[in-house]
RNA sequence: GUGAUUGUAGCUCAGUCGGUUAGAGCGCCGGAUUGUGGUUCCGGAGGUCGCGGGUUCGAGCCCCGUCUUUCACCCCA
């Protein structure tokens, strides 16, 4: 028989994983719980139709789409074959896996449009799909925890999500950068530079600046048919990497005052960075970053990416302002703004630094070991009481030799066991052992039961 | 999608120039101990060498294909 595998790129979690993604699971629960968000889920598969189109061509090739069911090649003709697998897909595959949340989610607002309070604000933590090559903190199926907020175009909003970031992972203990910047910005700068429009083009340039640096930037553009003029009207750029933010808004100001939408974008910025003042957050790490261009191509106003200190990982979150992503569902003029943590590269970095607490999500408290009928009848009603006062127990459901429960409570990790035997039965005082220093006394059930409770 | 890289016991890995029956450590199972784990000692089980084809008298080792792992590019959480 052939050994079983997994798809590529796809991961089990044991229990050991599972107890450190759910503090991570549940850390992230607690601040979006804490800043007025409820609960969402949608399903994994949405329509091709709500998925194409969201996430530019790149994000298209990178949908999973599923196979219609029943026989899907039925009514295809020789031509329908020969015309490529593009033309063909959309006749053999209706339905995808989703990519991102917040696709789906729009697709929610607008189908519930008229039941929802507005601002709605919601949170979501499901797996996503995507089907490029796995690589260091890449996966093909991984979990995003997003919040968004849509219905107000208040900067207070974006204030919040600072403040949602700095929550989350100063409780998870990552020491981070948020990088900040806007689209209105960007846009500006392609205004000022001579080239309205293409700050897309300009923005997957630049944004590769740390990585490649500015020589393979300018060349980049130049391939891509900007003149030397535009690039000289671009050099204020490269002259912002360490400065600090205030000081920059103002050269900002000084390079960009030509252009009104990048004077909006500064301003847009400047109130963000002061309402998080305002909120009593004064030292949280924000940096802003004019290479900073994401390439989800909804995004309007301001933009967010978070990296872990210490690590060498993508973005480990990362959000933004949309105006009109409900518009293409038929709903203009909706403005939202949101965050998506990253479960899975969250983990690779706490793995690697080493941050999971050491009793993260303890299991079983304590094993109960009847040595044989009569003491089983002791160790159940105990048992049950232990349940009942919150206390993780369990009994070994087989009467067998006393090293191999014992070793059982060793390989869980089970930090006390209770010993039953025909001495326990008849003096009413069980041996309760700690399996960590090894310590061993007599006590009472209810002895027990207080000794747990504590 | 492009370019590399990896695969041998449950895990981590040896395996010489292509040569007879593929090894180690850890883990697992049993015993030393019919009421005491984590230490010790003794014994044991466990392999389609990723899969398929080819070269050869002979392949874990060489060649081709394929899958998988990891990494970079593109892009991204």
């Amino acid at each position: 028989m052939q050994k079983p595998t997994l798809p590529k790129g796809t991961r089990d979690f044991g229990p050991e994983q599972m107890r450190n993604r759910l503090f991570i699971f549940d850390t992230i629960r607690h601040t979006f719980k804490r800043f007025g968000f409820q609960p969402l889920e949608t399903p994994s598969m949405e329509n091709l139709s709500t998925l194409t189109g969201k996430y530019g061509n790149e994000g298209d090739q990178l949908l999973y789409k599923i196979l219609n069911s029943g026989d899907y090649a039925a009514g295809l003709t020789e031509l329908d074959l020969a015309s490529g697998s593009k033309k063909l897909t959309p006749s053999i595959a209706e339905k995808g896996l989703r990519y991102d949340l917040t696709v789906p989610f729009a697709r929610y607002v607008v189908m519930n449009r008229n039941n929802l309070p507005m601002p709605f604000k919601r949170y979501q933590m499901q797996p996503v799909w995507r089907a490029d090559r796995p690589q260091k903190g890449r996966y093909r199926e991984f979990y995003q925890c997003d919040a968004d907020v849509v219905g107000t175009d208040s900067l207070l909003c974006e204030a919040e999500i600072v403040l949602m970031i700095d929550d989350v992972f100063r409780n998870l203990g990552i020491d981070y950068t948020l990088k900040v910047n806007n689209r209105k910005i960007l846009a500006g700068i392609a205004e000022v530079i001579g080239v309205p429009g293409q700050e897309a083009t300009l923005s997957v340039a630049i944004d590769k600046l740390d990585k490649i640096g500015r020589d393979k930037v300018q060349d980049e553009l130049r391939e891509r048919g900007f003149s030397d003029e535009t690039l000289t009207k671009l050099s204020p750029l490269f002259a912002f990497s360490e400065l600090p933010l205030d000081q920059v808004l103002v050269q900002l100001t000084t390079w960009l005052g030509a252009s009104e939408t990048a004077r909006i974008g500064i301003a847009e910025l400047q109130e963000m960075i002061q309402l998080v003042g305002q909120y009593g957050l004064a030292d949280a790490p924000i940096e802003f970053d004019p290479t900073l261009a994401r390439g989800l191509s909804y995004y309007t106003g301001a933009i967010f990416e978070v990296k872990a200190r210490g690590v060498s990982i993508g973005s480990i979150s990362g959000g933004g302002r949309y105006d009109n992503l409900t518009g293409t569902f038929g709903m203009p003029g909706l403005s939202g703004v949101g965050i998506s943590f990253g479960v899975d590269r969250i983990y690779d970095v706490m793995e690697e630094l080493k941050l999971f607490p050491a009793g993260v999500g303890q299991g079983t408290q304590v094993l109960l070991i009847p040595f044989d009928l009569e003491a089983r009848s002791v160790a159940l009603p105990l048992l049950s009481q232990l349940r009942e006062s919150g206390v993780a127990a369990e009994v070994y459901p087989d009467l067998t030799k006393v090293k191999k429960m014992m070793d059982y409570a060793n390989a869980k990790a089970i930090p006390y066991v209770v010993l039953i035997g025909s001495e326990e039965v008849q003096t009413g005082l069980l041996s309760v052992k700690n399996m960590v220093t090894g310590e061993q006394t007599k006590m009472t059930a209810d002895a027990v039961l207080s000794l747990l409770t504590l």
